[in-house]
DNA sequence: ACCTGAACACCGTTCAAGT
DNA sequence: ACCTGAACACCGTTCAAGT
């Protein structure tokens, strides 16, 4: 039927190939929109032939999750060589790309638990904190030192970008709710409380503005002057 | 059968009551762990029954972070007329509170789409963001100003307590894992992998200490200088 | 070696029917 | 008025069977 070699079916399946298509479809509808067979229809193949490639939904997700970050750790190998400062600058602005691009698939970063109790999301692989740490290790920060700014550095991260991709991700799509068809022009459900929240109403336009990328760059600055700060006092 | 008034059945169930019990549900096993078929049984009724009191799942999620949100605007009311900072140490104090209290629901607050978009989690309701802005405008902050430190308050509990609830929420069940039974003493599946990774390796005890209550404490106060400074500078 | 059909134990949700 | 049985369209996952 098909195109193959002489001797041997070239496997039309593969676990990349499974982990990309997966990406894609919670790229496009959410976690809630990835099921094994709307997966399995999507790759043109039944749902139980992803189970010779992938040990199952959980391990499916987790393969997202590697695939989302390991351009990370690429990145963060890189840069290894630059001074703390400007690394950290890098690997934040890694990180940013990547909620942007995947802003429905980035809670799943966010969210899942880690393989380990000291992998703090979005840095979620032990090569990626090991990097991380002898970079500061190597500019002078103390153990504790180091410690301590791996913690506000990935809290910093976290708080940021789970906000900025939460309201990107509703643009496109959200929690798979149809958008176009239904109510006609309701701007959100809540709009006639509005009358009990003066400050809220008044204040709409303001709260509505988008400076999620400029908030994101002061507040780096101020977390790493406040690591300079604390590394020599 | 069962004892009852005269004319009416007093009603089994309720939105509140169900609403308890899918918390109650979700604090034990995790969001994966509530089902409408197991919260029905859990309450003694047909999951079916639940359908009157409640519009879906999706209405029954919303009503349980409803419900753990609510104490927070209490608090917020009752606090109101305190200085500003007393106010926001409060109020981070409270949404702490329910972090730790119930590890596994508070995600929920931070991932469910909020009603609006200028609606920032852990502060998911309209009433709650109007009185944090009038407290912050009373003081003498102008219209950016407090909506800056509305925005900077949100990423700072976001980032802080979604870890911290991470961490307490693995020790209680996590992702409806069974613990105690199967591997005996396997302490993690990426434990070999920390030959790659030597200062991981290394400061293991110091990465696993759990300084978590000094670290919110501490980046609170600095987030309470940097609006302070910037309010008057 | 790789994919599939059939099957199992679950979901959320609706609706006519019971009390 | 409130709860239920039966049913529908979905899930994830297993396993013997097909090619």
């Amino acid at each position: 039927m098909s195109r193959q070699t002489d001797r041997a079916m070239t496997p039309r399946l593969s676990r990349a190939g499974i982990v990309d298509a997966a990406l894609d479809l919670v790229d496009r509808s959410g976690p809630a929109g990835l099921s094994m067979r709307a997966l399995g229809n999507h790759l043109g193949v039944e749902a139980m032939s992803l189970y010779r490639h992938v040990h199952g939904k959980e391990d499916l997700l987790e393969g997202v999750v590697d695939l989302l970050t390991s351009e990370l750790t690429e990145v963060m190998e890189r840069e290894a060589e630059e001074h703390w400062q400007t690394f950290l600058q890098n690997v934040a602005h890694a990180v940013r790309e990547i909620a942007i691009t995947h802003p429905l698939a980035f809670p799943l970063i966010a969210t899942r638990h880690p393989a380990a109790p000291w992998l703090r999301p979005p840095l979620r692989s032990i090569e990626a904190v090991d990097i991380l740490l002898r970079v500061l290790l190597a500019h002078g920060f103390s153990d504790e030192q180091a410690v301590r700014a791996y913690r506000g550095f990935s809290s910093f991260l976290l708080g940021q970008l789970l906000l900025e991709a939460a309201v990107r991700g509703a643009d496109v799509g959200g929690a798979g709710a149809a958008s176009g068809t239904g109510e006609p022009s309701f701007s959100g459900q809540g709009e006639d409380d509005l009358d009990d929240a003066p400050q809220v109403r008044r204040l709409r336009p303001l709260l509505s503005e988008d400076h999620s990328k400029e908030e994101f760059e002061t507040a780096l600055e101020v977390l790493l002057d406040r690591l300079e700060a604390e590394l020599s006092p």
